[in-house]
DNA sequence: GCTTGACTTGGATTAACTCCAAGCTGCTAC
DNA sequence: GTAGCAGCTTGGAGTTAATCCAAGTCAAGC
């Protein structure tokens, strides 16, 4: 598969995509006959994870060491459940934020709809 | 009330506060007799609104916009709704992608707290 | 054989901060 | 009274994480 469809498939722009290769979040896309990056369903499902998890907010350093990890030799794992776990708080305080502004805005826009009545 | 505390109550840093104040988003901070910044109320409460508003993702055109709105005259009710609601439907995107997020993590983490156990 | 579309690269540009240097102001402490 | 310090001021440089652009390659269809 190539980069257009590999963008539509995972979410990652075309641009993020090389990006990411060449800061090495992603591994070293293999490239068909004519030199172009061909994907395999794993070089997707990785984008799928790295594409939800930079939409939630987890900075590209941590990406960057995860993805170092997985791709290493040896007993990574406790690292790993680290940075997972960092964010999952962050993903807590997000929901929080989130539902914070939800309420706000839903009370700003009833605030509005009534001003609204008034005026029709 | 002075730039420090300020920054305190309502989550945007010193350096975000005065960026705010010259691209217009915040209106012209009151100075005091030595010409520091001394912020009201009012200013402080339209600040929590857009620290809430940016760590939700709404992008800077429409927090300028939407303050354009507010302190500008004449009836711009239909416009503010448009830009809240247009946020609402970014809420509820956010909220998706989250929840999937925080499904993935705790899968992920549950896999490797299973291998950390066969481990130890 | 020429156009079209998808791709390649390296480098410039962007958004939204964030940091820094150099310089006031006002307060405590000697 | 002046030394030192915290907290503020400004303008401008630097950062992050993309995103866009120009110039060029390559293969397929007409």
């Amino acid at each position: 598969m190539r980069i257009k469809q590999a963008s539509e498939v995972s979410g990652l722009s075309p641009d993020t995509i090389r990006y990411y290769e060449k800061e090495g979040i992603l591994p070293t896309i293999a490239r068909d006959e004519t030199g172009q990056r061909s994907f395999s369903k794993d070089n997707l499902n990785w984008m799928g994870l790295l594409q939800c998890l930079r939409q939630t907010g987890m900075p590209m350093r941590d990406m960057s060491r995860y993805a170092q990890l997985v791709h290493s030799e040896g007993n990574t794992i406790a690292e790993r459940i680290e940075i997972l776990k960092s964010h999952q708080v962050r993903l807590t305080e997000k929901r929080k934020e989130l539902e914070k502004c939800e309420a706000i805005v839903s009370f700003k826009l009833g605030i509005y709809e009534q001003k609204g009545d008034l005026h029709s």
